[in-house]
This record gives structure tokens, sequence and C-alpha cells, in this order.
DNA sequence: TACGCTGCCTAACGATCGTTAGTTAGGCAC
DNA sequence: GTGCCTAACTAACGATCGTTAGGCAGCGTA
């Protein structure tokens, strides 16, 4: 990862560091050490702590939605209504983003409550909505018959909860290409989903 | 919630202090304060922070194996050898352990990284030996043709994901029982793994 | 009445925190 | 050469951190 500017080296050593110990656990003179520079020197690149958090949160957020986005628009073109392929798009999407950069994303699920009153209010409306995109194909797959019965809200949480845990231990050197993983967390939660029993 | 003792008072609101701004961000002060009394005076009861936050994350993993053992035990005399049997007594004993005690479970699930290095390694073992359990019954289900061809490891780690994000959202004066939530997970959980496509 | 236990107090310790101020050195543009 | 930009430095600020020391009030028991 060659970084073009002196404000991205700081925020990619930021993740790291904030994935590994949290952010209230890691301190300025942390993130400058691992620059081999004094803490004083990054408040040149930067306004203040909370804003490295802020910038890496932020950054991972519209990511995740521009790709649900995408997602959602090509499943609509590709098989209009079908809430199983609409549900599989965003999730590929999902782990697609969360794995091109999982210390942002680890940092995106685990530390947004480290952001400030407004800003982590902002963040918590757009995890919410983000969260309504799953549960509403949720309830259209079960409105079609398509979807087995249950309770969409507790349906769309652990999809997330459980494609969200990938970046728990998702290692870019392991077993498993990004791909794979994305196809196997596909075929669970479509399972979750559509199995009869 | 009544007491017994000051040091289980302790506990008590530094669950909850360390589960919503996390360990880090919650001083010894931030504590004595919850309680009306001054910093200093928790040291009367408690040899250090990190003891505190042991003591939480200690108790709660003894609980989840505690359930655990029970679970297996129960579901083995029922239906020996039933894999769905025993990953949905695993599922149903995980989400009582978690709802009886959201605080204490929220920070067990989060918080662990901020142990000393010694019994951080311990509980991340004790974690291992708590995911293989789910491992087993996956691998042993799809041996028998009752669940469907999946990766154990992430089919394991995804269920757990799962039901863990239970803390996130649970309220004990929500809109669901705690026994209601367990049998949802139980039946999400079950179609993810022998669910048919 | 004397003792010891529990619970809390005030005061302070050294360390570390996020942050500001003022300065210096090198490189590129005019 | 002059001037600006980037990147770093040293020094220090007030605040807060976890923790220790020593003392005091209330209470039950001998």
């Amino acid at each position: 990862m060659v970084e073009t500017t002196r404000r991205q080296a700081i925020e990619d050593v930021a993740s790291d560091l904030f994935r590994e110990h949290g952010y209230a656990a890691t301190s300025i003179r942390d993130i400058a050490r691992a620059l081999s520079v004094q803490g004083a020197s990054l408040y040149a690149h930067v306004t203040s702590k909370e804003d490295v958090l802020w910038a890496i949160v932020e950054r991972a957020a519209t990511r995740f939605e521009a790709a649900a986005d995408r997602a959602e628009l090509e499943a609509e073109s590709h098989r209009p209504g079908d809430a199983a392929e609409a549900i599989a798009a965003l999730v590929e999407a999902h782990v697609d983003v969360l794995t091109a950069d999982v210390d942002e994303a680890a940092v995106f699920v685990n530390e947004w409550r480290s952001l400030g009153e407004e800003r982590r209010r902002q963040i918590l409306d757009r995890r919410d909505a983000y969260q309504a995109r799953f549960r509403r194909h949720v309830e259209a797959g079960i409105a079609v018959g398509a979807f087995a019965m249950t309770d969409p809200s507790i349906a769309a949480s652990s999809i997330l909860s459980a494609i969200n845990g990938v970046a728990a231990w998702y290692d870019p050197n392991g077993r498993l290409p990004a791909d794979r993983i994305a196809d196997h967390l596909v075929d669970l939660v479509l399972r979750m989903l559509e199995g009869s029993r």
C-alpha cells in the first residue's frame, strides 16, 4: 500500500492501531511512533485525534453505502423484484468492501461509539438506514413467499452481524480468498432465509 | 438487581459503563461517580481497574461455558448424535446467558482485548474452545448429511457472530421477551445449516 | 468500654493524555 | 536569491489518568 499523502499514511496506521487496541487506548503518540515521528508533528496534518477517527469511519460508511447502491441497482436490473437476488448482491457487496480494507472496516464496525455526540448520531442514522435495506428485502421476500416466515428486524440484524463478523478473522493472506468468503456468506444467508424446515 | 456486596455493586456499574463507553474510555472516577463516591474509595474493594474488567469477563466466560456444558449434555441425552438438536441447544443456551445480563455479556464480547497479555490469551483460548463446540456439531451434521455442505469454520463463526449480535440491541424492556428472541435465533441458525437450495 | 471491620474521605504521587506554540530544514517556483 | 510549502522538531500547557498513603466515622461483638 503506497500512500500518496502524509495524511493518508496517518489514517492507515491509525486504522491499524484503532483496530488492534481501540480508539481510546491508542494515543496520538502511538500513531506517531508507528510513523517514526514525534506526537506533536501529526498536528501539521490533522486537526484532532477524533478527526482521524471520523475520516476513517466516514470513508468506510460511504464505501458501504455506495457498494450497496450499486448492488441494489444491478440486482434490480438483472432480476427485478427478486428478493433473494437483492440480498445476495447486498451481502456480496458488503463482504467485498469489508475485505478490501479490513482495518478500516473493523474500525467502522467497532469504534463509531467513540465519536462525539453529533457524529455518533449521524453514523447511527446511516447504519439504521443501511440495515433497513436488508430488512426491506427480507420483508419483500416473505410477502411473496420466497422466504420463510420470520421476524424481518431480527433477520436483518442477524445477517449484518454475521457478515460483519468476518472483519474479526479475515486475513488477506489467509486460507480463503475474499471472493470465496463472500460466496460462503451469501450461501449461508440465503439458506437462512429461504430454507424450509 | 439488589447487590449483596459492595464489590458486586462496583462490578455492576462497571459493566454498564464499560459496555456504553468501552473499558479504556471509562475511568475509575467515572465508576466511582456512578456510585456517588470518590475515585480513590474504590481501592478499598478492588485491587486494580483491570481486575474489575477481569472479574466481569471471567464470570461471563464461565457462565457461557457452564450453560454450553448443560446444553450439550441435555441434547445428547434427549436425542443422541443429533447435530441439529445439539446446535439448537447451544444457541438457546447462549442467548439465555446473554440476555440474563446483557451488560456483562457485551463487555465479555467486546472488551476482552483490553486485558493484559496473559489474561487476554486465556480468554482467547477459551473462546476458541467454545467456538469449536459449534464447529464440531456442524461437522457432524455435514458428515451424516443432515446439514448442507459448507465450510464448518465459517459456519460456526457466523453462527456465533449472529447470536452475539443480539447483545448490541437487546433491551430487557423491549418488544420481545428473551425466550422468544432465542427461538428466533435457533430458527435462523438451523435454517442456515439444514436448508436445501 | 475497647476492638476491629467496613466504607469512605482528602491529598497527593508520577505518568500520560491531547494539544498549542514557536522554530528549523529542505525543496520547488518565480 | 526570495518566498512559499511540506514535514518535522523541541518544549511546554493544563487536564486527567491509575494508584497509594493515612486518617476518620459508624457499627457489631467481646
